[in-house]
RNA sequence: GCACCCGUAGCUCAACUGGAUAGAGCGUUUGACUACGGAUCAAAAGGUUGAGGGUUCGAAUCCUUCCGGGUGUACCA
């Protein structure tokens, strides 16, 4: 509908001469009562024209070239809003399209042949995720699914470092439980790692090694054991949430491979960075930031700064179009740096989309409860899981704009999954295959032969919304907007459920009850579509 | 102090990116099948969009000043 409009406006350009150039911008107004789809157009150019917008509706009204099959009536509106009515027998046009192109309808070839990357949970392997990162995993996974969906070509990569302080604390950690186990009386310090997946991970090393190990250094063996066993988890648990990375990038390897070395050599040789009181510093004011920011070191350490942009360097090397980074908001202050390094170096840094969600606040029993993955006071993720199942977690994760701060309330989300709005879209979705079964026993076929029979206004407003779906997922996707596809796959179950009890299938005639049936299909592969990309299942029953 | 995000119905959140009467779910109240799935549907109540000022045909949305909450603000990652 979208696309006939648009065409529409540009071959009336030709006539009038202040439309060219001109997109017009066409909403779908709240009111269904202002039509099917509407425009602002004759407003915008009231300054410009300096004329009354309606006058200057009319005129473009009169030289809109408008196909009665396709539009039954335009119209102007309020302070000069033109509003366009769809003929109801063209709008059930799509039930064909949906219908003939199945799993694929509503995809996009936009950007194809693109590449993208999103890196997304990159939490080191200290402890098992918390519910906390499952709002970046579950977002992260969505917007690849989505870029996938128009066209991208994506990897999935998980960024974590496995040396540094936090590492050794946490091998050190698991070697004095270890001690603890065989018997040894330990001081155990309030800042390592208090969690009983420490002690799990030491009784399995006394397990398989007994004592043997009494005189290995926390570096070695405990801290080694403890990231193979705590990644093993946290694979684990993303698997259950339909979560596979492609690559798992350690920060080390850019040390080995010379990354490192090669960026410091590159930022002296441009003269970005210079020696002051022993450190080397990156100047960035330079390019308007406000301040230049160290990154080695006076000890010859580098600070976070360098490997994330020689990682994001590798990047850009591995010649990707789009590169998409997932981060809490606790990180908010330290992407910029990154990104005036890499501007420096003279990337084009509009590849690079930064999406900072905001955090999960957990509630319970109407109290926040703090977490820190040191104290042990976190509800993991795989308890989240257990409690409500993958398709709620997701879908939780998937109904808010990242924008804002979620509350989590634990008791809500168990007593009530029930009432999460996810089975409610499920249920549909079961509903509808229930339906064709039972059609097929009162020898009902579907057919796209009399469609132009669906002319109630329940038939004619999901029909409508079915038109959406394309043009909702292709700019949802663009703008990474995954609550957007949420609201909409809950906007068409509810207009499914409201036709489904006042449209019956069995019982009326037969050319009706067919085309139906079409549309119940039809729907039915939206739905199962908005579901997929979300990483849901669409059950067949419930 | 400074930077970023947020403040919308009792609660959790939307709002087509500046559009027409600000919408959903939960909760509350009241209705609907001898019915293809009641995990459904219909209806009611519930709002000074944190407060003030500005920009314009038009503001929850943009600008500005306050108030409140979150996250940062290191030669920690």
């Amino acid at each position: 509908m979208k696309v006939y409009l648009t065409e529409l406006f540009r071959n009336t350009s030709e006539k009038l001469e202040y439309l060219k150039g001109m997109t017009p911008i066409l909403n779908v107004p709240n009111n269904p009562e202002h039509g099917d789809f509407s425009t602002n157009l004759a407003m915008l150019l009231t300054k410009q024209l300096k004329r009354n917008p309606r006058e200057i509706a009319k005129e473009i009204i009169e030289a809109l070239d408008v196909d009665p099959n396709v539009i039954s009536k335009v119209e102007i509106a309020g302070p000069g809003f033109i509003n366009f009515y769809f003929n109801p027998v063209f709008v059930t046009g799509i039930v064909n399209d949906i219908i003939k192109e199945k799993s694929n309808y509503g995809r996009s070839e936009k950007y194809k042949g693109k590449k993208a990357i999103v890196e997304f949970v990159s939490a080191n392997p200290t402890g098992p995720l918390t519910v906390g990162h499952g709002r970046n995993a579950v977002f992260g996974d969505t917007v690849a699914n989505m870029l996938e969906w128009i066209g991208y070509s994506v990897d999935r990569e998980y960024y974590f470092n496995n040396a540094g302080r936090q590492m050794r604390v946490l091998g050190n950690s698991v070697r004095l439980r270890y001690m603890e186990i065989l018997g040894e009386k330990i001081e155990f310090p309030e800042d390592h790692y208090q969690g009983d997946y420490i002690k799990d991970i030491a009784k399995k090393l006394v397990d398989d090694y007994g004592n043997a190990l009494i005189d290995e250094p926390a570096e070695g063996k405990f801290k080694d054991t403890a990231e193979r066993e705590i990644f093993k988890d946290i694979e684990n648990t993303l698997s259950r949430i339909k979560i596979n990375f492609k690559n798992y990038f350690n920060e080390n390897s850019l040390y080995e491979t010379g990354k490192i070395s090669e960026l410091l050599e590159t930022f002296k040789e441009k003269d970005l960075s210079y020696e002051k009181d022993n450190a080397t510093w990156l100047k960035l004011t330079e390019l308007g930031n406000e301040q230049d920011k160290v990154i080695v070191k006076s000890t010859g350490e580098p600070t976070y700064r360098l490997p994330d942009i020689a990682y994001h360097r590798t990047k850009f090397e591995r010649g990707y179009d789009l590169i998409v980074d997932i981060f809490g908001s606790d990180h908010n202050a330290t992407y910029p740096d990154v990104l005036a390094g890499l501007k420096s170096l003279g990337y084009d840094v509009s590849k690079i989309k930064v999406l900072i969600h905001q955090f999960v606040t957990i509630l319970d029993k109407g109290e926040v409860v703090k977490m820190s993955t040191r104290k042990a006071n976190f509800i993991t993720l795989d308890e989240l899981i257990d409690e409500v199942g993958p398709d709620v977690v997701r879908y939780f994760f998937n109904m808010r704009s990242i924008a804002s701060h979620l509350n989590f309330d634990l008791e809500l989300a168990k007593t009530q999954s029930d009432e999460n709005p996810v089975f409610y879209l499920q249920y549909a979705h079961a509903r509808i295959s229930s339906i064709l079964k039972m059609t097929k026993e009162n020898d009902l076929e579907c057919s796209t032969d009399n469609l132009n029979l669906l002319t109630t206004l329940e038939e004619q407003n999901l029909l409508k919304k079915l038109y959406q779906f394309s043009g909702e997922m292709l700019y949802d996707s663009e703008n990474f907007e995954s609550h957007s596809i949420a609201s909409y796959l809950e906007e068409l179950a509810a207009l499914f459920h409201r036709f489904y009890t006042q449209c019956r299938i069995i019982g009326t005639e037969k050319k009706l009850a067919e085309a139906r049936i079409a549309l119940c299909i039809a729907v039915q592969i939206v739905i199962k579509n908005g579901l997929t990309v979300l990483g849901l299942e669409a059950p067949e029953r419930m």
